[in-house]
DNA sequence: CGAGTCGTTGATATCTTTCAATCCCTGTGG
DNA sequence: CCACAGGGATTGAAAGATATCAACGACTCG
């Protein structure tokens, strides 16, 4: 793990660029930044290990971190994606309990490191601070249990097409395209799957002309099916499993 | 759904002696208890349905209610399971969200059942309130990773084994008994698996010397071996499934 | 240009689901 | 007191879907 400090001039300039501050006091992001330090780390760089406890805070400035659950055979289980913005560790510094899950970074990434004591005093102090951390912490909850849906799927191309349907805009359309937010190993390992799978559902829906696929780069050509497929008590009833 | 609302009267004492309750500040409770009824859901009574906006925050006084996804399949994956003393539905209500579950009664319940505005309001004026949801939040949300921990080990016999270990005790014993907290229906759903594969996992167990089984009580004889079972690479390591 | 990572594709084994029948326990009613 | 109904749990046999192992192709980076 490397971390390299930062100067310490930036950190009150980028904690008031982070939408995660947003509305925040003043005196709050006053007194964090004094426990606040900007760390880089490398891909591959561990920030936090599954068992222990967590030494800070991190807010993501940069970069792509994912958090997950080592398995038995060398697998892993995302549970999330963390962006840039986003946070982890919340949960843990408020119970004061052990990190359930790896954080590892994806790519290069820096990241605002907060003190947890110093956190956990403003948290006590603070009711705005109280309140949005509540809502960051009930939103990461809503998004495990959405996770939870995708991966109880029985079919694998009941979890993808779940899967991908969640980048659906609002208003809804039926076709719609986005990026792929991350290596599809690792959206594999956030499904459930193994990778060869992932790819051949894709591929599989691509064939079907229900999807195209240029890459990370996926768009939907009909979401309409994609949600039938979703919704479908017998894979039988489509012939969408004879190419397998 | 049938909820017959009680006395009111009732309201105020239920609330102090729930432990859900402890701590929080008697003003609070008491402009809750203005807003709050007490009432009865009859076994299969439905509390909430997912995707529709929860109409009360609820404490479950006595019985126990299942909160599941339905799966295409008529199947359910359970995400959890509310016992007495526990609630359900703070972070829809702190996101005013849609519910992302159903809620059915597991058994005849009764509830304290408190209304959303009134919540959302103390919620925002007291910080002792918001510190205590946060916790609760919080706790929900590592068990709902922990869950994810076990519902992402590949074999079923790891599943069971990963499941049954969290009932250890601490400090750490080897051996311990307990009761399953629910139908095994309802446990195997809430594992990923079908009721007939969880009863053949248990009988194996059982067959192995690993655990007792009679009925819903549970006594693990061997806990450090099925620690073994649950962080093993290959299943072929063991004889384990030469059952199967 | 070579190494390495990532993604794709193929063939096979196997484990879980599925469907079905049976058993067990409990509560109920004659 | 016994018979019976119903839900839940168990067990069996079969089919199918995904993991696994392996090889190859594409792309990036040094």
């Amino acid at each position: 793990m490397t971390k390299l400090p930062l100067s310490f001039a930036l950190i009150p300039e980028t904690m008031s660029r982070l939408a995660y501050f947003d509305g925040w006091p003043t005196e709050v992001l006053d007194r964090l930044a004094l426990g606040a330090k900007l760390i880089s780390v490398p891909k591959n760089g561990v920030l936090a290990s599954k068992g222990e406890v967590l030494d800070h805070l991190y807010v993501l400035v940069s970069g792509l971190v994912r958090l997950y659950i080592p398995l038995p055979n060398n697998m892993e289980r995302v549970v999330a994606l963390v962006h840039q913005g986003d946070s982890l560790g919340e949960s843990c510094l408020v119970l004061n309990e052990a990190c359930p899950f790896h954080a590892v970074a994806c790519k290069d990434s820096h990241l605002l490191a907060i003190d947890p004591m110093v956190y956990r005093r403003e948290l006590g102090r603070d009711s705005v601070l109280a309140g949005k951390t509540l809502e960051r912490v009930s939103r990461r909850l809503m998004e495990t249990l959405r996770d939870t849906e995708i991966c109880a799927q029985r079919s694998s191309v009941q979890r993808v097409a779940c899967y991908l349907m969640r980048y659906q805009p609002t208003p809804k359309t039926t076709a719609f395209k986005f990026q792929l937010p991350a290596r599809k190993q690792d959206i594999a390992a956030k499904l459930g799957l193994t990778q060869e799978t992932l790819s051949r559902v894709l591929s599989f829906l691509d064939k079907q002309g229900l999807i195209q696929m240029h890459g990370a780069q996926i768009s939907i050509e009909d979401g309409t099916k994609l949600t039938e497929i979703t919704s479908m008590r017998d894979p039988k009833e489509s012939e969408q499993n004879v190419a397998f």
